[in-house]
DNA sequence: CTTGACCCTGGAATTCATTCCAGGGTTGAT
DNA sequence: ATCAACCCTGGAATGAATTCCAGGGTCAAG
């Protein structure tokens, strides 16, 4: 616990991270290459944990791989990008904002087009066709913008 | 224009879908294999249009193809999936209402690490280490959940 | 000396919606 | 006849983050 120095598998443990997904963000130039034991183990300095915790943050916050690449790659050449960070930070914010925008009509739209079925369901006996897909072309798409991608937001499980 | 038969090309520019995508729905299930032509040439009745404007829909909603392609099968047998249709519909309701939570919690903590940032950078001359990024460590992650698959909703362009 | 728990590697697979490609055919107009 | 504008096919590529795989090494405990 005490220690200094960490191995791959502690570092996944303290992070919640595969082993594999550290090895990617390696290889991305995420994570910079970490000394290596003689039997060729990575050896990561305590501190990596805070680089990793950061970029997990990133990612949730909106901060794709690619950028956080570029920054880090900036980062590990001793550079400060900052302010670059930033400016990145706000459109992220941008973003979200559009996105909740976005989110908040679909909601409506949905609300509107399950009240409407339930209508519909309401009169029609089970195992009969109501329709209800068809139904779906009386509401108009909202502008195209990214609303494609929202959907994306969805998870799964 | 006032045809009852549609080949790919005009349904494409009707509903705004490539001709590759209607086949790719075709290929899914999603759309009814249409007639053809003696030339091979696909003939789209005219309510198509209605089919491929709900899947449109439907996927801005946040219906998968897959989905799609389950409700669609049935319906194209001669059943009536309008009761799993509703009940997906309220999952994306669900689903939805839980991305704008998650959205809103994001917002307020990029706006507070903004804020924050925007603290040191003040103090910080240009080109000088302000250490953006090791900050993000003090802001805790939101639970687990499915922030990882929200972030994909932030457009790119 | 064997078992189990680690670790290493590079590359491939996954998921999803969508696009792109190569190679080829049928029309209609010039 | 030839060009443009369509259409066809199946399969591969894209992007993004993440996972999985095979084949192999190291090490401590039993």
């Amino acid at each position: 616990m005490g220690q200094t120095i960490l191995r791959s598998g502690e570092l996944a443990r303290l992070t919640g991270v595969s082993t594999d997904l550290l090895r990617h963000y390696e290889r991305m130039g995420i994570l910079p290459r970490p000394a290596r034991a003689s039997n060729g183990h990575r050896l990561y300095p305590l501190q990596i944990v805070a680089r990793v915790r950061a970029v997990r943050r990133s990612l949730s916050l909106g901060f794709s791989l690619q950028e956080l690449a570029r920054i880090f790659a900036v980062k590990d050449r001793g550079g400060f990008p900052c302010r670059s960070v930033r400016a990145l930070a706000d459109e992220k914010l941008h973003r979200i904002e559009q996105s909740l925008v976005e989110l908040k009509a679909l909601r409506g739209q949905l609300r509107e087009i399950i009240r409407d079925w339930d209508c519909h369901l309401a009169k029609t006996p089970p195992g009969q066709r109501a329709g209800l897909l068809e139904s779906l072309e009386k509401f108009r798409a909202l502008g195209k913008s990214n609303s494609r991608k929202l959907k994306k937001g969805f998870s799964q499980s």
